[in-house]
DNA sequence: CTAGGTATTGGACGCTGTCTAAACCTGAAC
DNA sequence: GTTCAGGTTTAGACAGCGTCCAATACCTAG
């Protein structure tokens, strides 16, 4: 069932916009995972006119709404990630490139027996390096 | 076989002074997980006249040297943690306190499968909330 | 059309981490 | 003890990122 962009925002909840819907376009269908600026940079190609603030407002409000996760994988910086099923990431020493592993593809065991505490999510974060044909 | 603290920075190549043995003495020896500020705010309290770059400056040494690890689970903060055997992190959503888990605790299965791609090492991050006993 | 709420803007702000140049200490050689 | 070279420390400047604010522009319901 296809609604288009503003269609899936109002979904949400969220007023659609001449910027959110630039933004949306760009990052909810992006294989990326760009930090706050590197969509800012992305956005101003279409919407020159588009402030930091809006751009940050707006990914917030996504992240909010559950259009986008954030992710702090990597120093310093806060990425975003359309791809908001679970799934764990793998971070490429060299470059810093973020690569999404699925689900299934490993196996995490006893997480229930952790006692006392109430686990919301996990995730397993790999760290190494990968070949550049793997490369994002 | 105890060398004490100058000892024990001597054996991983790091010439002892009493800046970097001030630092020692906290960030090696806590619980806690700590960022770089934190840390200074702690020295401070016995070294004054400590500047902040001489704190960052040996944080990152030690890391470089293998007596601390650095950790990017917090939003926009790295945080230092003495315990370098691998284990697995835990963040509670509510205090961002992060909570040290037993490598035991855990069992991933299928690393070894992931194809093409080098894995140097790799941490389960669970988030969630943890009962106020369990807070570190 | 108007009123009221919402969204956007640009700038200021604070925090974190890095860099620099100068001062300083240290310890090895004499 | 003196000297010297190298490593260490220092204060401050700097840059990047995220947040906040007050003012303005925009939408939408009525």
């Amino acid at each position: 069932m296809k609604r288009g962009l503003p269609g899936a925002l109002r979904a949400r909840g969220i007023q659609p916009s001449a910027q959110r819907l630039a933004v949306a376009e760009y990052v909810l269908d992006t294989l990326d995972h760009p930090s706050a600026d590197q969509v800012w940079a992305r956005v101003k190609r279409r919407v020159p006119m588009i402030s930091r603030a809006t751009v940050y407002n707006t990914l917030n409000l996504f992240v909010e709404k559950g259009l986008l996760r954030q992710l702090v994988l990597a120093e310093g910086r806060i990425v975003f990630d359309p791809h908001v099923a679970p799934h764990h990431h793998f971070v490429d020493d060299e470059t810093g490139a973020i690569l999404d592993v699925p689900w299934e593809a490993l196996d995490v065991r006893k997480v229930e027996s952790l006692e006392g505490i109430d686990v919301r999510e996990y995730q397993v974060v790999l760290r190494g390096r990968a070949p550049r044909s793997r490369r994002a």
